[in-house]
DNA sequence: AAAACATTTAGTCGG
DNA sequence: TAAATGTTTT
């Protein structure tokens, strides 16, 4: 009756298995066993980790605070639950968020119990890869053929644009890409048509916004098609409409595992309840009652005053609340889940995350046990003192507090410096990072961590004067650059006709002369006769309907597709790829490129080439695609890492740089603006976040003037400086940012006012010669490494007798390690020249807007090409308000206008 | 279809 | 300010 009870018997169900020992009964045992014949597993664990691991039976939330070993916990979990023979691998499921932490929780269970073993855990994988399994297995129970395509973004944002059309709507005044927002947003609450809120649903679209929901499902449904929220909300559809498929799962997973709990969404909160539903014989249970149990004090999260609680019952997803982990009723049939998170880590407020999931953990699984982990094995005292401290300003936590046995005298205590900009700051911290260098350090030890990318900038610049290799991490990713998109949906086309959007992506590339209106006829037609615009092409090819240019060009891709899908059978896929690109003309097109970035993009393509010969065939390598967001960063080289602090959750490094903290900045006005108190709350975490990076030794900077926007802007320092304790934290003087080596600009930095010009006689004695072993020639780019195309790397490319080509190491196997430089998207231009003009002089240059004022004044006359004459009413910069005489009031560039 | 011009928007990002 | 995107012109 599920209809999948054949694809997937249970044959591996064990059929004789010791009774599953309760919680108090297995926390009983795990005390006992201490001291006799411990599994290797368990050795090295303390007692709260050997606590999470061993109480394997009811629910449990291990709260794990930064680095108490929370992976190592959840894997050796798994190692036990094996090991006793309480599930076999098949039946255990565990969830990640990223593609990264399941490939790491993977290797490390390889270690545990033999590489072979993780082989047969299906089910261990991020929210969306599993995902997708459950939907493939069951796409008919969802309106879908089981060989449906995952749109990304990009491909959501284009199809609705055309719904928007074909509403008759104005596209410019309903952006497409703000309403693929609001549906993601619907998504990540388990929300569909139906049950978004009415005040939703109005504000779009002259208060289209429902039916438009409505009309991107149908037109996903028609494509074979869903986008990442439908990964998430088919099978909670699934699960709710067809008890018995749902109830097969139950069977199969006699443990539920979750990592970063905090950061789960609504819809994956229901998606795990309804897994984590017990017992058999109840029915699922109505989908009422309400928010219970806020965690007091906690948990106002951003959206204030939206989110009205979801409308009950009225459709096929809304949240389900209520009694499902409370069986025990019944006795029996405990609901084994363990999720562990930090809800002092969540910083993913703004992607739909929930803290008030793991807030409410206890009410939502009532009797679970809360384990805490909070004996910290990473950073000193100071570190973990200070960064206690300053968490402890946040209401809406459980409250841990991290301890260490460390106490070594020799430990620094937090670092606090205050530079006069945002340059100076670079600087500084490229000295202190060569001072550490000389000390023996290794420079991949040492991270800098912004709150936004723009921060990036400035160190990218030092650093590439000083020579001191660094590395990027996080950025564009691979597969989102034009070059790849464009191969990647040729293949697509090839793989599935029925691909629309890929097809319609690729149809006039390279260029072949079919404009708008051809590709519209297509359309036409294609709608017209319910079939794929493939098809409809190639119909169009053999008609008269279309003048002989268009035809032509029609006739060969149609004949293109046509012999290349037939070659899918009979030829290697990596091989088809290559005939593909070549015969369609698309590798020639960047070859006759004469723009810097073609050579680029061309190794990208031949690397996308390489990486596909790790797949089976061209759609599993698709499918791969369509999932993995993050690559493997260049571990060969010794750099210094740049990244955002999102992206430095879960890591470590024994220094750490945090610059930036000034108010507006971090905390970030927009966060404050958006959240208010709880959007402070979320910037504090990503504090935290920060702090707790570091194992060792720890540099907090602040500038007095900033750049944003083009705009000098005197700045701060954030909040949070403030609420360090002093006894861990000590403001280093000035410039002198590595205690007792020597203060290179002698200067007092703390001091406002102080001018321009320190360093500018001295700060480079390092000379050339650091460039000279950074590789002459060496091939552009790298693929699946993260190239990032940050100003600082464009710059370094237009400079690149001087300072690029800098080879960053390639290990030998499969992925490519540099950090290329073929990604240029968008040239650095004319912008370069005065930003070079700055950076050269070391004097603060175009400080202020009044230092560029623009030539004319209010009340001017001037004279507009397009608006004809008018009278200046207002100056911004170099941004005039005119009043023109016939087109009414513009803003407008002060280069555009000429005076009278 | 390319080039020139104008407007918008500058935050963090996984699948 | 300047990059990215969109619109109009040639």
């Amino acid at each position: 009756m599920s209809g999948f009870s054949e694809d997937m018997p249970f044959f591996d169900e064990p059929n004789a298995r010791p009774a599953a020992p309760s919680g108090i009964a297995a926390r009983a045992m795990a005390a006992r066993s201490g001291h006799n014949n411990a599994p290797d597993y368990l050795k090295g664990l303390n007692p709260e980790q050997r606590l999470a691991v061993e109480t394997t039976e009811g629910p449990v939330l291990v709260l794990a605070g930064a680095g108490t070993g929370k992976t190592r916990v959840l894997t050796t979990r798994i190692a036990h639950i094996l090991a006793t023979g309480k599930a076999f691998p098949s039946q255990i499921l565990a969830v990640t968020f990223t593609n990264k932490a399941a490939r790491e929780m993977k290797q490390r269970i390889g270690i545990l119990i033999g590489e072979g073993n993780v082989e047969g855990m299906p089910w261990l994988g991020t929210f969306h890869s599993i995902g997708v399994k459950l939907l493939r297995r069951h796409a008919e129970l969802a309106g879908l053929r089981s060989d449906f395509t995952i749109l990304d973004t990009d491909d959501v944002v284009r199809l609705i644009k055309q719904l928007i059309q074909a509403e008759g709507l104005d596209d410019k005044r309903w952006p497409a890409k703000q309403f693929a927002q609001m549906i993601d947003g619907w998504k990540n609450k388990g929300q569909g048509p139906a049950d978004i809120a009415e005040g939703d649903a109005r504000s779009f679209a002259n208060g289209k916004g429902r039916e438009l929901y409505k009309a991107y499902q149908e037109r996903l449904q028609t494509l074979n098609a869903c986008d990442f929220g439908d990964l998430l909300c088919h099978p909670i559809r699934i699960f709710r409409a067809n008890p018995d498929v749902l109830k097969d799962y139950h069977r199969r997973f006699k443990y539920i595992l979750v990592d970063e709990y905090q950061d789960t969404n609504t819809a994956q909160y229901m998606w795990l309840r309804l897994l984590a539903q017990r017992p058999e014989g109840k029915p699922i249970s109505p989908l009422e009652g309400e928010m219970s149990g806020r965690t007091e004090g906690g948990a106002s999260r951003r959206q204030a005053g939206g989110a009205p609680p979801p409308s009950v019952g009225s459709a096929d997803i809304s949240p389900s609340r209520g009694e499902i982990g409370r069986s025990s009723a019944e006795g029996r049939a405990t609901v084994n889940i363990c999720c562990v998170g930090d809800d002092d880590q969540s910083i993913y407020g703004w992607r739909g995350a929930e803290v008030d999931n793991i807030l409410r953990f206890d009410k939502d699984f009532p009797g679970a046990t809360i384990i805490r982990l909070e004996r910290n094995y990473r950073s000193t005292a100071h570190i973990l003192g200070a960064a206690s401290h300053l968490i402890a300003h946040n209401e809406g936590r459980f409250g841990k507090t991290l301890f260490t046995d460390r106490n070594d005298p020799e430990d620094g205590k937090v670092n606090v410096h205050a530079a006069w900009d945002s340059e100076e700051e670079a600087r500084a911290i490229g000295e202190t990072i060569e001072a550490y260098q000389r000390q023996k350090h290794n420079l991949n030890d040492m991270a800098i961590l912004v709150r936004a990318s723009f921060q990036m900038r400035a160190f990218e610049d030092r650093f590439i004067t000083l020579g001191l290799n660094y590395r990027v991490i996080g950025g564009p990713r691979f597969y989102e650059r034009m070059e790849i998109r464009d191969a990647l949906a040729f293949f697509r086309v090839v793989a599935n006709g029925g691909d629309d959007l890929a097809f319609e992506r690729i149809v006039n590339v390279p260029k072949r002369g079919l404009g708008e209106a051809t590709i519209r006829q297509i359309h036409d037609t294609a709608r017209a006769l319910r079939i794929p615009m493939l098809e409809a092409a190639a119909n169009l090819a053999e008609s008269d309907e279309l003048k002989p240019k268009p035809r032509a060009a029609l006739r060969e891709v149609s004949a293109n597709f046509e012999r290349w899908q037939k070659a899918l059978e009979t030829t290697p896929h990596t091989e088809l790829a290559e005939t593909i690109l070549e015969e369609s003309g698309y590798t020639d097109m960047w070859k006759n490129d004469r723009s810097a970035e073609a050579p680029g993009r061309l190794e990208n393509l031949k690397e996308l080439v390489r990486s596909m010969e790790e797949y089976e065939s061209l759609r599993s390598f698709l499918e791969h695609v369509a999932l993995v967001m993050d690559a493997e960063q260049n571990a060969g080289l010794d750099a210094v890492s740049i990244m955002t602090l999102h992206s430095a959750k879960g890591l470590e490094f024994e220094t750490v740089f945090l610059p930036g903290w000034e108010e507006g900045l971090f905390p970030h006005q927009r966060a404050l603006d958006e959240g208010g108190r709880s959007g402070l709350e979320e910037e504090r975490r990503l504090a935290y976040v920060g702090l707790t990076r570091a194992k060792k030794n720890l540099h907090i900077w602040f500038v007095s003037n900033r750049l944003i926007h083009g705009l000098w802007q005197s700045t701060i320092p954030s909040r949070f400086l403030e609420e360090l304790p002093n006894s861990h934290v000590e403001i280093a003087e000035a410039g002198n940012s590595y205690g007792g080596y020597g203060n290179p600009y002698g200067g007092g930095s703390f001091a406002a006012g102080r001018g321009g010009g320190q360093g500018a006689g001295r700060q480079n004695p390092y000379g050339a010669s650091r460039f000279d072993n950074v590789g002459a020639d060496t091939e552009k780019s790298g693929a699946f490494s993260n190239t990032y195309s940050t100003p600082g790397w464009q710059r370094a490319q237009a400079n690149r007798t001087e300072a690029t080509d800098r080879n960053w190491g390639t290990r030998s196997g499969h992925q490519v390690e540099r950090i290329g430089y073929g990604e240029t998207d968008s040239g650095y231009g004319a912008g370069r020249t005065s930003i070079k003009g700055r950076t050269i002089d070391g004097e603060l240059v175009a400080k202020s807007v009044s230092d560029t004022p623009s030539a004319f004044s209010v009340g001017d006359r001037v004279f507009h090409q397009k608006f004809g004459n008018g009278n200046i009413s207002a100056i911004e910069g170099n941004k005039l308000t005119i009043d023109f005489d016939k087109a009414g009031q513009k803003r407008v560039l002060d280069g555009f206008v000429a005076a009278v």
